[in-house]
DNA sequence: ATTATATCCTGATCGC
DNA sequence: TGCGATCAGGATATAA
């Protein structure tokens, strides 16, 4: 479920909990998260928590970084003490601090963990849509080598990073283009559009700190507001807010796509 | 070389 | 109410 504005709240959450502090013990309950290279990140200092992409990077001290995927269902919750721990349940980690702990909780069981010697090593292949890189140029220039459709070409991580399937869908309605037109055949005022929303509909969800359905929660088991502003996802056949077509769901790559026939061209 | 399909899991919801 | 089928926000290995 967590897209970028999700991965984002979480790290900034996050952030100011554990920078600074030192890893007293790791416990990885579900060996699901063992794969690849396990260092001990015991006696090491936290730097930073950061969003890279869709993922949460904890760097420590010495360059060795975690990069923890939420995938659909997974949550990090910090918990300050013993009594905010034992509330959670369904636990697949725990990172004990000198002063609190990390926990990763994840019902169905698709995130990943990922441990680099090097930061850089995490680094995904795609343009981060709110970051300086995502140019209008940028853009241009992968929409017109993608075969695909739009909402296909919007998912493709190693494109872009960070849209997921909530805000593929919003964007291209923001946008006023329909999910099924061919990126490469996108005009240049088309562009120019899809640009401007994709950043306006990440910045402003992240400004609400994401969407909240029924798994996302922060680090302080809070929720994001973002919700009230969707205009299509989870909508089929309500009224679109820009033109009162109904709202329609087509099915894309096996995802539900959200858009409104009347005013999406 | 791209792009479609199957798959990893669990739980909520749907339809009979 | 009970039960099996279907679906869910992600991403990747494999097949076509």
């Amino acid at each position: 479920m967590p897209e970028l504005p999700e991965v984002e709240t979480v790290a900034r959450q996050l952030a100011p909990c554990m920078t600074g502090r030192i890893v007293r013990s790791l416990r990885i309950f579900d060996p699901l998260l063992r794969k690849g290279p396990q260092p001990r990140p015991h006696g090491r200092k936290v730097t930073s928590v950061r969003r890279v992409g869709k993922q949460v990077l904890i760097e420590f001290a010495g360059g060795l970084c975690l990069a923890v995927h939420l995938r659909m269902t997974g949550r990090l919750i910090w918990a300050p003490n013993r009594r905010a721990e034992a509330r959670e349940d369904r636990l697949r980690a725990r990172v004990g601090f000198d002063r609190g702990a990390l926990l990763f909780a994840d019902t169905r069981r698709f995130g990943t963990f990922r441990w680099f010697r090097d930061a850089r090593e995490a680094e995904p292949a795609g343009i981060d849509p709110v970051s300086e890189e995502m140019t209008i140029e940028a853009l241009r220039e992968m929409a017109g080598r993608a075969r695909q459709n739009l909402k296909a070409f919007l998912l493709r991580q190693d494109r872009i990073v960070g849209i997921g399937n909530i805000y593929a869908s919003e964007i291209l309605w923001d946008a006023r283009l329909s999910p099924r037109r061919r990126a490469s055949a996108l005009r240049r005022a088309e562009i120019v559009r899809l640009h401007e929303s994709t950043r306006k509909i990440l910045i402003r969800a992240i400004e609400n700190c994401g969407t909240t359905f029924s798994d996302f929660q922060d680090a302080h088991g809070l929720t994001g507001s973002y919700q009230q502003y969707l205009a299509v996802y989870d909508r089929e056949g309500e009224r679109c807010r820009r033109c009162e077509a109904p709202v329609r769901r087509i099915v894309q790559q096996q995802r539900s796509t959200y858009f409104c026939a009347g005013c999406q061209k």
